[in-house]
DNA sequence: GTCTATAAAGTGATAGAC
DNA sequence: GTCTATCACTTTATAGAC
């Protein structure tokens, strides 16, 4: 083995701390569990990393950045703004129907965090970066679908964050496809009232007057 | 003591069990912190209960039963129904930004129950609980308004609910006032949406036969 | 460098003295 | 009936053999 394993141990844990977060959640993820899920004995662990909570802000930054593409892959140009908005909520919840373990694991590691001082920047990077991604899909169904937005860009992220979490929530609590499904519907309707004709001649350049403005 | 303080005795824990959750989570509600809180000695706790779980079963009954009066009490007749929406949203918001432990307590115990089998049917019955109220509420706000819901009452107490779980995650995470403010403006517009004008001449007829409906 | 073996501090649950 | 004392086990983290 290369020095270089000591890097690729780190990521060899994490994911396997993530399998195990996701099978059987956050408090059966115990040190000796995560090492016999990468294959390693036990001393590995603080080899590699100097505490467990340690691990666990390497892990965050590493789901969270993972997790986003499938809302901006789902993302259709040239339906009308209703159709585009159920269709990303839609691909969202196919991801948390064929994973649950997986977003349970994010919730998890959220109220984790929130109890642990030590992580308390890691809840703020989490929702920043899950609005930053939906920001974007707005910004991106809004121009292909000629409408503009009837409030600010980042409240409306906001909005759709909060039922994202909702739908997901209620969802985990009772298994219940069809309610989910008139959900998405509803959720779809709400959103899609904040969509106006858009007022530009030229879509693209609204949207990078609001995409400069986000940046500020 | 007479023989009565064995039911005192476990809703004592259960109320000491409820403070210790709120202040340092649902992973520090030990068997020892517990008892320590309500000020009994350790062998007390499996007097009476005959293991942790069963306790925490009994919690989630306590703690969903009382949590739902804030809501109901900001119900004020004779305003307009997107008014009377946003005054309620913001009862819930004060209530969680006023014990926000409390809140997380809820979430942690959700997630607590998902993961454990014996737990299984807690969540639903959490959720059905939360809902119940919300369909009263919505119910009585349609009525008071002069207003009905144009998709059934229990689809919106659905996404009423939603919305409120991802609004307090959201502030949890980053404890924005300002945000949380803007976000339940735009839930008010998104619920009072679904609103119309009652197509009955007496309101009060409509609302029985829908109450009737829901208890199908 | 790597891993076995163990330390030190918790945990839920009970046996047995009062 | 009540509670002290303890069991049996698990946890994170490390010392020290290889």
């Amino acid at each position: 083995m290369t020095r270089l394993s000591s890097e690729e141990r780190r990521a060899a844990l994490v994911r396997a701390a993530v399998r195990v977060i996701a099978r059987s959640g956050l408090a059966s993820a115990t040190t000796r569990a995560i090492v016999a899920e990468a294959r390693m004995p036990l001393a590995s662990f603080h080899y590699a990393f100097r505490s467990r909570d340690e691990m666990i802000r390497e892990l965050v930054a590493f789901v969270v950045g993972g997790e986003q593409f499938a809302i901006l892959a789902s993302l259709r140009p040239g339906v009308d703004i209703r159709s585009a908005i159920r269709a990303g909520v839609q691909a969202y919840f196919d991801l948390v129907a064929s994973e649950p373990g997986r977003e349970q694991a994010m919730f998890e590691l959220l109220h984790y965090a929130l109890r642990t001082p030590e992580l308390a920047d890691l809840p703020p990077f989490q929702y920043g970066s899950y609005r930053r991604v939906v920001v974007e899909a707005l910004l991106a169904g809004a121009a292909h679908g000629g409408v503009e937005w009837s409030i600010p860009v980042d409240d409306l992220a906001r909005l759709a964050v909060a039922l994202t979490d909702g739908l997901t929530l209620g969802w985990l609590a009772d298994r219940d496809d069809a309610a989910a499904d008139r959900l998405m519907d509803s959720m779809a309707d709400a959103l899609a009232a904040f969509a106006r004709p858009s007022t530009e001649t030229a879509p693209s350049a609204s949207t990078a007057a609001r995409l400069e403005e986000h940046r500020s």
